[in-house]
DNA sequence: AAAATATATTTCATAATATGAAATGATGTA
DNA sequence: TACATCATTTCATATTATGAAATATATTTT
């Protein structure tokens, strides 16, 4: 079942596009020394994408991600753009509570901000999209190292050294993994200034029709203004969005 | 400047993933077929992409796009400047028409001129850049009142009273709604010395990922010197943009 | 301005890779 | 059961992608 087919040069145009997304407007140089690949060959498969616009070059001949990228990407996964159902969802639970909402995936050991509604209030909480956080400093993330095996937070652990944002976030593995698995638990998470002081969220994941958690939906709002109702109406929110692509129960 | 860099993986890698997003839950043999790959290849290939979630398989084993292709499209597009990408584009038609060739927005009630490139003729029209024109007037206003809908075109007449630039400015609201409209059917319009005589425009839309309208761009030359042949010309540039900027079909 | 340096692009011979034919496996059908 | 269809794997080989080196282009230093 587990399919070990590779192709070389798919492979490097993976290592490429990551790198690239790492590191907007990066040189040639930059990303063959980032990928290990040999500038000759890095650019003979940025020029192969740049055909299809999923590179570009801004005047500099610095490389950016294109957006050709986008055309597959409205009928990826299940049929269903995961942002756009998202949106609305989004937009009705910010008009609720009036603070920010995030849309987030994980990738490997971070969360990534991928879709965002903001609150029109004078201090808000802003989270960039693309940008990328650790799972330990944030409500999802903790959430998601929840569905993890112990060891696997064990080993997480181990390769991040859990590194501290702020007094707050959790640095001793135990905890952590004891922290997740509560947050399992109760299905929803909060982050108590872990990421950034003055900064508190809750968090809830987002889970497809095979019941795997997708995406992490969350308030982001200044500490003092939270209010511990929004729990529920964050749960309500997810299980709607999980709903629309498929989850039940 | 045009690249001719192809590699073979990469170039049928884009003709799968084209064929999967026309028939979603396609067999191998459909798809090697629609691709006129060996079955053998494109099973390779397809095995490739599915490491990376670009492509998924269902309980029949029938493939289909996969979540992973979001990873990179929520990114991309963010930081594409419009008037960068479309100076080559603008470019290369000015040198095809011997024409001014205008990048425009819209805001409110009018277009604003954002960038140019002009031509070298002795005459030759030129519009200053930051300059505003009604959308009445012109070719690509048109075609913006034509995204409205008629309330709002009717609400544009009324605020506006269509003031007349010259006597072939339309200033009826009725022949103004239905000519809009057809410039839409028709996917571009002309400006027929409308707001200034002697001027003869052309106009299309310039689309983003979500199908938007985002821009106008439009061929501009002295009346006499139009050519019907450049309506093409100017709907394969502006088809070009509005895919660099993530707008299929 | 000229020289020097750094980086991007092209060329090209070659090794390594992707390839397609054919064998095997799996699944459904008469 | 045997047949048929399609998916997957194997493997020898040709083709392709590769990296070294040459050239071009841009940037910095003298």
């Amino acid at each position: 079942m587990t399919n070990e087919t590779h192709i070389q040069v798919i492979d490097r145009m993976m290592t490429l596009l990551e790198s690239l997304a790492q590191h907007e407007h990066a040189s040639l140089k930059t990303l063959a020394a980032e990928t290990g690949l040999h500038s000759s060959t890095a650019f003979r498969i940025l020029a192969s994408l740049q055909h299809y616009d999923w590179i570009m070059r801004d005047n500099n001949g610095a490389y950016q991600l294109g957006g050709g990228l986008q055309r597959y990407a409205a009928q990826a996964g299940q049929q269903i753009d995961l942002r756009q159902v998202a949106l609305p969802i989004m937009a009705a639970l910010r008009d609720q509570t009036g603070e920010t909402i995030n849309l987030t995936l994980r990738e490997n050991d971070e969360v990534i901000y991928v879709e965002r509604v903001t609150s029109n209030r004078m201090m808000r909480v802003e989270q960039v999209i693309g940008s990328r956080a650790p799972l330990h400093v944030t409500a999802v993330g903790k959430l998601m190292l929840g569905e993890d095996t112990a060891e696997a937070r064990l080993s997480y652990s181990q390769r991040t050294q859990l590194p501290a944002y702020t007094p707050n976030t959790i640095t001793d593995p135990i905890l952590l993994s004891t922290t997740a698995e509560a947050a399992k638990q109760q299905a929803y998470a909060f982050d108590n200034e872990e990421a950034e002081l003055g900064v508190g969220c809750i968090g809830v994941l987002i889970r497809n029709a095979s019941g795997k958690a997708v995406a992490g939906l969350s308030i982001s709002a200044p500490r003092e203004r939270r209010q511990d109702e929004w729990v529920s109406a964050l749960q309500q929110a997810g299980a709607q969005l999980s709903a629309k692509l498929g989850y039940f129960k």
